[in-house]
DNA sequence: TATTGTTATACTCTATAACTATA
DNA sequence: TATAGTTATAGAGTATAACAATA
């Protein structure tokens, strides 16, 4: 049937992908929110101090499409921008109360998305899945220290 | 830095899937394909009587936008479609030559991405990595025999 | 000159509803 | 009534270039 994309980890990482992409989306959509926002929400909630630029790099977005997602988490008061008062070219993001009770939320819609995608495989498959894709990515994009 | 999500096999997938997605795009875009050209090339390739509701459900793309890449690929001479004569509703698909050597190029650029991308993984490694992948998939989308 | 962030824009991908022709 | 395909449209994600402010 598909013998030989399905021997290829390209095709199979983005079959998956995708379907647990619109699982999480709906979910989001519940709650208010879009894959790319929670994935900013958990960035920003973990890194205190972090900047645009880095935050672009590591979730892997353009500089000019993560503005724009900051655009809207700030309008509606989940995140502020505040300029780094060392190089004022840069500016910080940090989350406000609601924004860290929208994540905490958010965070649990993710992992029960997660529980039911992963519910066939066993607890050693699984570390052993997000090991190795890991590995490909830490691997691919060497410059990126992203852990 | 990003801890909470690097437990998620749903982030870690996505970041992997887009990393080679855009590293993928560009080696189909020299030889004039998108993504999802190259999966509907090689499926229709592999699968002589396909119809187009099959196809869709097995790349996971909604009829509609699916319909939009066949017109492409048809009206650039790589694809046909023809009515199946038992039922007069449903369309076949299948690769003209010129679409077939398309198929082709398109493959061996795949898997020269694939193999720059897992470079880091062993023989051993690779082929678990695509087995956990496609238990996921396989569990989650029990009704669909994509095998 | 180089970097950070911003604006503008276009393309790809995804999702949904309404329609047609056949069954 | 139901199904395969089609058309139209909107939203989300991605990519690129040009610009302002700052270094």
């Amino acid at each position: 049937m598909q013998d030989r994309l399905l021997e290829l980890v390209g095709y199979n990482c983005r079959q998956v992908s995708t379907f647990m992409g619109a699982k999480f989306a709906k979910k989001m959509a519940k709650i208010g929110l879009r894959r790319m926002e929670f994935a900013v929400l958990m960035l920003v909630r973990e890194n205190e101090q972090i900047n645009q630029k880095r935050l672009a790099e590591v979730i892997q977005v353009a500089p000019s499409n993560l503005n724009l997602v900051l655009d809207r988490l700030e309008s509606v008061g989940w995140l502020v921008r505040y300029r780094n008062p060392i190089d004022k070219r840069s500016q910080f993001v940090k989350l406000t109360l609601r924004g860290i009770r929208k994540c905490r939320s958010a965070e649990i819609a993710a992992i029960e998305t997660e529980n039911e995608i992963t519910a066939s495989l066993s607890a050693s498959e699984r570390s052993e899945l997000v090991r190795l894709l890991r590995k490909v990515h830490l691997e691919a994009r060497p410059r990126l220290e992203i852990n």
